[in-house]
DNA sequence: TCCTTGAATTGACGTTCATCGAATCAGGCG
DNA sequence: CGCCTGATTCGATGAACGTCAATTCAAGGA
């Protein structure tokens, strides 16, 4: 399920924001990756996943660290999946993610405000 | 007109995402930011700013770049403002914006994959 | 084969959000 | 003062989002 990455999160993205103005193109790209880190369940989900030991982390690890269905959990992998930001990985009984962190990474720089350029 | 720093920006926040789990306070505060930024006008709004020349824009060159009406940008403007991410600064018939480079630094860090930590 | 457990999908409901037009506020100038 | 221009606030509307209960799917084990 899911193995390769969305074409979405592969160009993305550009130089710092604080370099040049991005394009409209460009703002619409990124959007999709932030909005998927806009909320507080995937951002801890995401920090869950990427801390955990050996890189991945089993959803019924997961699920157990919230207040939250099983279902909602589901639909959030889902929102983080589909935005390029981590993979899913069935083995036997259950299901196994880990982050991307290359996109991390081409976040992390298009943030930057220093003139770094960080090479993925 | 809010010349302060808002306090949600202040103490965001925490280790690497990678290097630790968030907690849930860390989580709801961080994603106000990724809220904030998880919008192609906004994005668009926060690159010409910390790009133009100066480090600030006003609003009047904002409003022209899009094909959005004046009260669209204020109230995107409004939402980086009160996230912590932007000021504005009435200097007589205009309001000039400009960005707050520790906010963005913060965020970069948080979104490192590698064990660098990025002194503010 | 059937049943059990882990995970994803579907459909519905209430909330939040982006956008606009109209009204309002803030300064400068005649 | 009265007007004009730039910017914000207000109220409304339609779309997108987070959550859940119920259902379905996938893989093992009796």
């Amino acid at each position: 399920m899911s193995k390769q990455l969305p074409i979405v999160a592969m160009n993305a993205c550009c130089a710092p924001l604080s370099r040049e103005p991005l394009t409209q193109d460009q703002a619409v790209e990124l959007s999709h990756l932030f909005k998927a880190m806009a909320d507080p369940v995937r951002l801890r989900l995401l920090s869950l996943i990427a801390s955990h030991d050996g890189g991945e982390a089993c959803v019924c690890d997961l699920t157990d660290a919230f207040d939250l269905t099983g279902p909602t959990i589901s639909h959030h992998l889902k929102v983080l999946r589909e935005s390029g930001l981590i993979t899913g990985d069935r083995r036997g009984t259950w299901v196994y993610y880990r982050v991307h962190p290359e996109v991390l990474a081409r976040l992390s720089a298009v943030l930057t405000t220093t003139g770094e350029a960080v090479t993925a």
